[in-house]
DNA sequence: GTGAAAGCGCTAACAC
DNA sequence: GTGTTAGCGCTTTCAC
């Protein structure tokens, strides 16, 4: 390309010279005003065509005070967000509402090293609003995000401040119908492979647990992190199986760890689903993808995403929006338990 | 959060009075000018500091023309983006070098229906540049974005054009090795499960299979399309087995591709590995996860991906650049082949 | 229905 | 070393 030609992008002054008309007129059909007269309306249309106009952005956003850009910030490591298929489809439910909207989203990556960078940009008005997929308690960042931009997270986030908006399910609950699930089978020696202890998520569904095996008077078989990862999970299985118990069986905390705990599993001999009953949570793609199949905890993803997206649309266009929205979850049954 | 926050945000204006100094000096100290003295440095960082100033993006770019901020523009489904562990590789290698330099990067995914915002966002100046990550014949709305900035495409375009930067690997020549490859082993009756016909990458490794075989003075046993989806893969291979005919050996052009393969191998009383030679391509994540492991080609995607950026930031940055980066293939002997 | 004019918050000559 | 002065390209009153 030739760098000239950035310099000479058409701008709204040319146009309306073209058109024979004033900036105001040109501005006023390109912002889809009806105070037009079809004939201006016209001779702008195509005066824009001709030059190919595009309206600059900074301009229009230093003018009006809007970008109509809204954020999705990912405060993960790059491998981890592209390992697990639970922010595929958050991802994909955000897209599809925002796409409809006349607001173009984009994707920051915001790990650890990144978050100074994401932060200033956040901060220094390139977005409307921001949507937060998967939150650690150590990502503070966000806070001083949350100062300037209206922010939607995903997930609870770990301190909620009065103002905040969520979309969530109930991990606890979701904790405990997996775990009582199991019990119902008659399973006894239970044991877990929770979340990252810094996210609301992982705490939450662990407590589910406790509060299950609790109910039924039984002590955990044992509990260990997993950290949302296929090979966390796998490390934490193989933990489990190294300190001499053989779980009947174990409930983990996302699907993706459910994949390295069968792994782990058929490694010592022992067929997931048969010997050891395995229950996950999300209801990802890896669920079916799995064999046998995972039994797991639905939690409806992409509509997660749809609502994250809508309500940051009620924030910006002011409208009423709610604070929490919880989204259902329910037990799927397939052959691992 | 307090809509009001918004537009209380300070300005360039309010530090320069708190610090008693000119707006002047308050930029040359964001910029990092050295002409400043020791004493107003001093200044205008205290202010700078409780003021909570960030300098407003868009003013800065409208008077700056630089926006800071370079696009990595993704022309695929987000179910595709995210199921393949390949752009996982491209993106981290991408994020790495950009978050390094002074560049933020956004992330756009312009599947078919967002392509027409896309465009309109990366023309409308909102920045310096794009990496534009696969590449379809089809993604014809690229052009319109390489006639205003810089562009560099992960993969030959589809029509190279004079001033195109791109990063690759020599695709025909992997098809080649890769086919070559399973022909040194003794087999002769060999298929391919190909990429997408309408991708510069997926033409090329069909060709180099082509060419392998014809060398040989064989005819390709069988060749179906897969898309480089797992799903895409499973069905290719699917519809080559039910037409009759089982191969010696598969050259499969996508790890991702190969897991579907396995999986409708096995499907039909057939190991992978044992009575099914397979070979990959990319040597992916999934490469080894499969079992057993995945023989493939190896291309360098996070040496890709890094090369992306820095071809980019070299263009932007003034300095040469140049237009083809080729990198090095190799065949990765494991278990499948 | 249309244009003139002010100004969004910043950078970048240009004086001093 | 520092301040003054023009804009950057657009939206948005406010007259007419």
């Amino acid at each position: 390309m030739d760098l000239t030609s950035v310099r000479g992008a058409a701008t709204i002054e040319e146009v309306a010279a073209r058109a024979g008309v004033s900036r105001s007129t040109v501005s006023r059909v390109v912002n889809g005003s009806t105070a037009v007269s079809p004939s201006a309306l016209e001779a702008v249309r195509r005066a824009i065509d001709e030059l190919q106009y595009v309206p600059n952005r900074a301009a229009r956003s230093l003018a009006s005070r809007q970008t109509r850009a809204i954020a999705l910030v990912i405060p993960e490591q790059t491998d981890r967000f592209f390992g697990d298929p639970f922010f595929a489809s958050i991802v994909a439910g955000i897209g599809e509402v925002i796409g409809e909207s006349d607001y173009i989203m984009n994707m920051l990556i915001a790990s650890d090293d990144a978050s100074a960078k994401a932060l200033g940009y956040l901060r220094g008005g390139s977005v409307d609003g921001a949507i937060v997929a998967s939150h650690h308690t150590s990502d503070t960042f966000l806070d001083r995000v949350a100062d300037v931009v209206p922010v939607v997270y995903g997930g609870r986030p770990a301190r909620v401040r009065a103002d905040d908006y969520y979309v969530d399910v109930d991990n606890v609950e979701g904790g405990r119908v997996a775990t009582a699930y199991l019990l119902a089978r008659g399973h006894r020696r239970v044991a877990t492979v929770s979340g990252p202890s810094d996210m609301p998520a992982g705490i939450d569904r662990l407590h589910g647990f406790r509060n299950a095996m609790a109910e039924a008077g039984l002590e955990p078989a044992a509990v260990e992190n997993g950290d949302f990862t296929e090979m966390g999970g796998a490390l934490a299985m193989n933990r489990i199986l190294s300190s001499g118990v053989t779980p009947e069986a174990v409930f983990v905390a996302s699907d993706l760890m459910a994949r390295g705990v069968y792994t782990v599993l058929r490694d010592k001999g022992l067929e997931p689903g048969r010997d050891v009953a395995v229950m996950g949570f999300d209801d990802s793609a890896v669920s079916t993808a799995l064999t046998p199949s995972l039994t797991t905890v639905r939690q409806p993803s992409l509509t997660q995403g749809r609502h994250m997206a809508s309500v940051l649309l009620d924030i910006l266009a002011g409208r009423p929006a709610a604070h929490a929205t919880i989204l259902p979850i329910e037990v799927v049954e397939r052959d691992s338990a």
